[in-house]
Parts: C-alpha cells; sequence; structure tokens
DNA sequence: CGAGTTGCTTGACGATCTCAAGCATCCATG
DNA sequence: CATGGATGCTTGAGATCGTCAAGCAACTCG
C-alpha cells in the first residue's frame, strides 16, 4: 500500500522521527499508561463530587433503569457487591431503587435528576483527558478513532 | 496541511466509511471502553498468578529498586498504602525491601527474580489485549503510536 | 403442588485506601 | 555542635471494595 508511506511520513513530520514502527511491547505500554491516567483523571474528577471512582462508574451506566444483575454483568462484579455500592448512592440521593413491574425478584436502579447532573459533571471535569484530545485536529481524531475502533472486537470479545 | 487529508482517506480505505468525524464525546466514551477492557485483561491475568490488579501494577513499577515514598508517587496513593501491598507481595517473596546506603530512612524495593518472571508472564497472557493489536498491520500501529503519543502530554502533566 | 433456578440481600473476611500519630533519620540554621 | 523542622516509613482506626457462602422471595417447569 503506498498511501501508507505517506501516511508514515506525515506523521513522522508532525511527531518528529520515529524510531522504525514501535514494538508490540512499546505500544501496549502506551496504552497502559494512558488508560491509567484517564482513569485517574475520572478518579480525581468523581472525588471532588465526593464519590469514588467505582460509585462514579456505576452512576455512568445509568443511562436508563437497570436491574442489579445487569450492574454486576457490566461492572464484571459480584452482585452482592453491587448492593453496597447502590445502598452508599441511594442514602445519597443519585440513585432509587424501583420495583420491576414485570418480576417482583428485580430491583431497577435509576439515576435521581440529581444522578444525572452530577455525573454530567464529572464527565465535564475530566480536564486532562480534554485537554489531551484538544492536542488533537479533527482529522488526527478521526483517524484515532478508527484506530481503536479497530481494536475493539478483540478487546471485548473475552472469557 | 494537505497531507491529512491524504492520512484522512487512506484510513477509510482501511477501515471502511467513517460518517464524519466523530463527536469528542464519542472519542472519549470509546477511550474510556477500551482503557477498562483492557484494565479487567490485566487484573485477569494477574488474578491467575493470585495477584491482585494494584498488586500487579506495583510488581510492574519495579525494573530498579524504588523507594517506598517513589512507589507512593507513582500509584498516586497514600505511603501508608505502599506499606501494606509491599507486605504482602514481600510474604510472597515477589519483592525485597533493602535499606538505602546514601539514607537509612528510605528502604528500596526490588522484585526478587521470582517476582519479574511473575510479572512478565503476567503481561504475556493478557491475551485479549495482544489479539487487539495483532488486528492491526505495522503500518496502522505505527500510526496509532503515534497519536497515542500525542496524547501524552496533556494526560500526564496534571495538578 | 414441589423441585430447581434466579435475583437480591446479609454476614464474614481480606485487600485497598485515607487520615492522624508516631518514630527514626536527615538537614539547615544558629 | 545542637536543635527544630522536614522527610520516610510504619501503625492503627475507619470507610469502601471485592469475594464467597447462606438465606429468603419469587419465578419456572414438570
Amino acid at each position: 500500500m503506498v498511501n501508507d508511506i505517506k501516511l508514515l511520513s506525515t506523521l513522522e513530520a508532525m511527531t518528529g522521527p520515529t524510531p522504525h514502527p514501535p514494538t508490540k511491547a512499546q505500544l501496549l505500554e502506551l496504552v497502559a499508561a494512558l488508560g491509567t491516567a484517564q482513569w485517574q483523571d475520572f478518579a480525581a474528577a468523581a472525588a471532588r463530587h465526593g464519590l469514588t471512582s467505582v460509585q462514579a462508574k456505576l452512576l455512568a451506566q445509568l443511562k436508563g433503569p437497570v436491574p442489579m444483575r445487569g450492574l454486576a454483568a457490566l461492572l464484571l462484579c459480584d452482585a452482592s457487591n453491587v448492593t453496597g455500592i447502590v445502598d452508599r448512592l441511594e442514602a445519597r440521593g443519585l440513585v432509587r431503587r424501583e420495583p420491576d413491574p414485570s418480576d417482583r425478584r428485580v430491583k431497577n436502579v435509576v439515576a435521581t435528576d440529581e444522578g444525572h447532573e452530577t455525573i454530567r459533571r464529572v464527565r465535564a471535569e475530566m480536564q486532562a483527558t480534554h485537554s489531551a484530545l484538544d492536542a488533537l485536529d479533527e482529522d488526527e481524531r478521526t483517524a484515532l478513532y478508527d484506530l481503536l475502533a479497530r481494536l475493539r472486537p478483540g478487546l471485548e470479545h473475552r472469557g
């Protein structure tokens, strides 16, 4: 593919010389470092609102009503763990437990207005992440998005 | 920059049509999802070796001797927290505390041979991450590396 | 109806995390 | 040198997070 040569040289011109293609290990390390940095940015923003990162992560899942069991699946943890997290969020009025009309065993968790507003602010206050993305222009963001989208299938479908 | 147009069209040719540039929110969500997936891949690999993710993360920092204080800075947590984590790693022979020759207050933490070997295996067993990266060819990996490297400054230098 | 399954909670226990206190060691200033 | 203030680490209290086992209520199927 001839264009790939151009792509490579273009990027080298933008970012300084790339010492040949990166090792898989180097790429892995970079991905890990950025993932960690972004998570800490998220945790810090959540802490400013008196939330732990786990509480904020749970709150972020609540676009609609979600049963406890579903939250456990989303967070990849035991259902009994979700009970405690929701307890604390509910005690602060950020979340509500509603009975499921079609199955009386199920309790659906819903974010209150204050809950929605809080998680919206947390996302908005991830300054490090926002400013990092601002360093890219529109074409670069598109390129990044496409590359990351190609990584998704491999990472999500796991045992 | 004329070349960016070529870059964009090249990537579109490789990845299929992109429905216009992604929202910052979409990109953010994708980055978050992949960061989470990679972290869980890491945690699962660590668990197979009887390590918690935090223990594995600490072990991953030990290319050389690092004082307790330095570990606290790297992990962005309180020094008293590091004490407990190192205690448990030391009890399993993965890590050693050595006195610092130039400052008797300091204890340097060093990975034992078994510690190095364990973290090496954990990295090698991150199957989901490895197979995700295998989906990219060499030029794409280079492009991804360069784009991520440009994100680094914004994310790392934080207050 | 009865046996098995599923959804949630509870209790026990360990790991992680922070804060306040404490001890030993440095270091800077007099 | 002496001493007061930093600095590095540990300890203990207390909260959250995470798992597992056990229990109860409700659903499902025969």
